[in-house]
DNA sequence: ATGAAAGCGCTAACAA
DNA sequence: TTGTTAGCGCTTTCAT
């Protein structure tokens, strides 16, 4: 059996309250009484039940986190970020990983629910409103991170500026002359995929450049749907000479098709992305690409999730939109910081 | 205030138990009865609380994970298997990163015990056999990957020979005429450290190659690590031809020491590791390499503690021992499976 | 088939 | 300063 709270009590002949006061540490208790309690503590090693703890203080000291894909370096790094800041505040986190998969995602949305998590950060891959007004209205804080939900109603997110972004890489690619721009982006059920699409279209209509349908590529921000839609633009009469595509996965199999092809990046086909960071240093390509600060992305969400569990200024929504890195270098290289 | 069991019992004029039996769907309830609780429970949304069943039943349905590295996509994907694994059972996972830290993996290790995870499984950076001693001995399941405990007692594990994967690696260089092979690994306190040092030195010695000591780099399994490491190396009189890297990392690191040095990779330094899986595609070099199966490790790991969970079979340890995929053709590519 | 009630381990009024 | 006690929401004997 495992000891809890009235065997340190008996052990030290007194009441379970005074115990769980000096583990607490929150109320007043007499300095001889709180050694005797911290000596019993740890002579029969107790640990608190926090299922317990959480029972009674309606607190579980976790927050769940849900992202799409795993494997995609930015909800890792996203991931981390969050688990960093939780951690200095003993919380724990609940990491979900929802594969794209909208039903999957609502899951383990009303699992976390279940389990009491004390806020949420999600990168939604959904879009019912019905759902999201849902997720707005429950009485413990959400963070949208990545994807925003499209309804009309206040809620807290961190994240960049997708349109603004967009039209920035975009407008890279026109000031170097580059009229056939086409651009690959995810389901446009996902905000992050339509504003990166607006902001291509901003950009291309400013420069007087009428959007050919042709070169709008709507795939799902994996590097499959990259490759087979860049696939299919080259076969057009008319193929396009540069390429912004929505994410790094989307840009590795455009990019894969086009060297298969025999053309040359970025000669022949000049790409640019969002988030392209090359963790290994090992790769030559040039891909000038959005970086998001995904860790700080992730941090500042837990920061916000804490301070409204504790401050319960719900109703006050934080916005916050960062910067991202336009790396023109090409990719970011992980470039040791050794000296030697 | 949200409903609880004993509403909807109100709602439906039945008792709590009658309810929850309902809810639980193991007991005998009446048809009727049930119809008309399942009714009340959808139109008052009832969530069942998890904290408080979890108090009730001993079970929390959480499974804890603790990696050194989430940036690593070993352990990502590892993260990812379990993850799916867990879901299945309707398990939760809660995730730590330990950063390679000691100290902080047992704070971790400490929470989740706290927290009262159903299991957890641990890819642990510790050498203290009290510690690992006083993990086995836990209630719940624990199962080691990656690294595993040295101590002269049985537990539960998932991993790859290390040592022999190393031993065919290094056969592989030497089958090629390489001499001076070197070998950049991981600190010393972690098994998977030693043991790949451990197989590369049995190749040596089996094809009667004394072991120069110059030429065995200890680091810590970063970027960083081995880059340091390789610029001390390619400084000797007698410079290494071939390199073993015991991990992904500590590879990209040496190449970036040896292509600044103006050297070919691999023509003038032949580099084998484990774990170079390329997700972009866009990797030239050829890197051959040991591939972990990291989704499997981390399904069977989750596969293993829920079996134990149920089948309460303590004290009989699985050791699984899975077999990695040498890549030989270089780094493992992602090619698309698109037709078109 | 259903209900009453004990209790999981803890916190926090309220009392003393 | 310390103790008593009533729950937190649920599951599960044990009755009925």
């Amino acid at each position: 059996m495992t000891v809890k709270l009235v065997d340190i009590a008996k052990h030290v002949g007194l009441s379970v309250s005074t115990v769980s006061r000096v583990v607490n540490g929150k109320d007043r208790v007499s300095a001889k009484t709180r050694q005797r309690v911290l000596d019993a503590i740890k002579e029969l090693n107790y640990q608190p039940n926090a299922i317990a703890r959480s029972l009674r203080s309606r607190s579980s000291m976790t927050i769940g986190i849900v992202v799409p894909d795993l494997s995609n370096n930015f909800f890792t790094l996203l991931t981390k970020g969050a688990g960093m800041i939780a951690k200095q505040d003993d919380y724990l986190v609940m990491l979900c990983n929802s594969e794209y998969d909208e039903q999957m995602e609502q899951e383990f949305v009303r699992l976390l629910m279940q389990k009491q998590v004390d806020g949420m950060i999600l990168a939604t891959v959904c879009k019912d409103p019905d759902y999201f007004r849902e997720l707005i209205n429950m009485d413990i804080p959400v963070v949208f991170v990545d994807n925003l939900p499209k309804v009309d109603a206040n809620y807290d997110f961190v994240t960049i500026d997708n349109s603004k972004s967009s039209y920035v890489l975009t407008k890279h690619l026109l000031d170097l002359g580059y009229k056939d721009v086409a651009i690959l982006t995810g389901s446009l059920h996902e905000t992050s995929a339509v504003e990166r699409l607006t902001g291509w279209k901003r950009a291309m209509e400013q420069y007087g450049i009428p959007v050919n349908e042709d070169f709008v590529g709507i795939g799902d921000f994996r590097l499959e749907s990259g490759y087979a839609l860049m696939n299919s633009m080259l076969e057009l009469e008319r193929r396009p000479k540069a390429l912004l595509a929505s994410n790094n996965f989307m840009a590795y199999g455009a990019i894969k098709a086009a060297l298969q092809k025999g053309l040359r990046v970025p000669d022949d086909l000049y790409v640019v992305c969002f988030d392209a960071v090359d963790h290994t240093g090992l790769i030559d390509i040039k891909i000038p690409s959005m970086v998001q600060p995904a860790e700080k992305i992730g941090e500042i969400a837990a920061t916000t999730i804490i301070k409204k569990i504790h401050g319960k200024d719900y109703r006050v929504y934080d916005n916050v939109i960062l910067e991202p890195v336009f790396n023109t270098a090409g990719l970011l290289q992980n470039v040791p910081k050794v000296s030697g």
